[in-house]
DNA sequence: TGTACATCAGTGAACGCGCGTTCACTGATGTAC
DNA sequence: TGTACATCAGTGAACGCGCGTTCACTGATGTAC
């Protein structure tokens, strides 16, 4: 039984609109599946009925569409804040790197969401994501790294960047879909791998 | 309407088996989509009716699991193909690299179930699948390229390993994931990323 | 200050659907005599 | 060679379930007079 919830004042309506988004969070960190969350369950986990989902959200896929652009927005948050007063620009995508292993295992649902199932945008929305979010700071590291004479040169940023997330991503997603596999000890596998990821395109 | 089945002669039910099996796996790269394979629409697509498909299966776990495992040992047999007959160690390493990426990407839904899901099998037998499947023919190219001395020194040849995989299945998992991201030219970025992968592991 | 009324956040009940699975069965095939 | 019978591959109908979504509604809140 939820608790009973006061309904909202008469022009309050959008405070349940907040209230779902972050009940649907939620339920995917605890359920760990994406499948699990169900309009009825997130209806039932706000202590509301299903059909006033439906004032807030004109259906599911924009309402997990939401969801995941709040994500985008959490990972570009917490690339920003990890390289922030970080002078050193190799240390900088170092510090990235680490944040955004990071932000996988720790929103594994939501990272499988946005980068390992099929896409709930269209590929104009995901260029968009690529120019202005995670991917745009990763991009400013690594013309930094550029700027200070640290690279190889020759390479194309945008390539370069690819080629970086492709990697680092290969790990988050593997330690997402497969945690019980035999890893190496963590925290030094994943140093390592960001150096590995980093060192072929440094000078 | 699927085409009239002749009834399997007595003794030849596992006739059927394979059948379903084939039409499992068929499905999954038509529809490109694990959720859309049910039981019906396999027995469907297979002329049968949902219940024959539980005399030869206990349930679609079993079924899936099933045909999981025919797909690793076709990843394996692929790369074991790629390799054969190429001498130089690096050259060889090079060739698995490539045809995993190619066999993500011409088995995507396969490849989304393998390595991007939730594991449908123990972590017992993952430790076996990394034992004695594709990765352990990964592990023998490696280990060549130690064999002849042309790897940097002192590296773990399971977490050097790890780090390769991690590294192309990055590559791979993008392209299943986000095919319509502006990928550059794909032919050299594949090479080129493998070529990142190897580089560092080596003297 | 009191009352009639419009607003609108949220409800209760139901829709049709496809799902995995179970059950009792049918009827062609091969075998024993 | 003929017939009764056991085998067993596959069927038809149904189960209960949770799903996304729609619809007509209720009733508390704020406003106009």
């Amino acid at each position: 039984m939820p608790p009973a919830r006061t309904r909202a004042r008469r022009g309050d309506g959008e405070l349940l609109r907040e209230e779902i988004l972050a009940t649907t969070e939620r339920l995917l960190i605890e359920t760990g599946s994406e499948e699990a969350v169900s309009i009825r369950a997130v209806a039932e986990a706000t202590g509301v009925t299903p059909p006033s989902i439906y004032r807030h959200f004109t259906d599911k896929t924009h309402l997990l569409f939401e969801v995941c652009d709040r994500q985008f927005r959490l990972l570009h948050h917490a690339l920003e804040e990890a390289c922030a007063g970080i002078d050193d620009p190799v240390e900088g995508m170092r510090a990235r790197g680490n944040a955004y292993v990071r932000f996988g295992m720790e929103h594994p649902e939501h990272y499988r969401i946005m980068f390992m199932g099929p896409s709930y945008g269209t590929p104009e929305q995901w260029e968009d994501v690529l120019a202005t979010g995670a991917f745009a700071n990763l991009l400013d590291g690594l013309q930094a790294v550029i700027d200070a004479g640290l690279a190889r040169p020759g390479a194309d940023l945008f390539t370069m960047g690819m080629h970086v997330w492709a990697s680092i991503h290969g790990l988050t997603s593997l330690l997402v879909a497969k945690p019980t596999l035999p890893w190496p000890d963590l925290d030094g596998f994943i140093d390592q791998h960001l150096d590995l990821a980093l060192q072929p395109h440094l000078a």
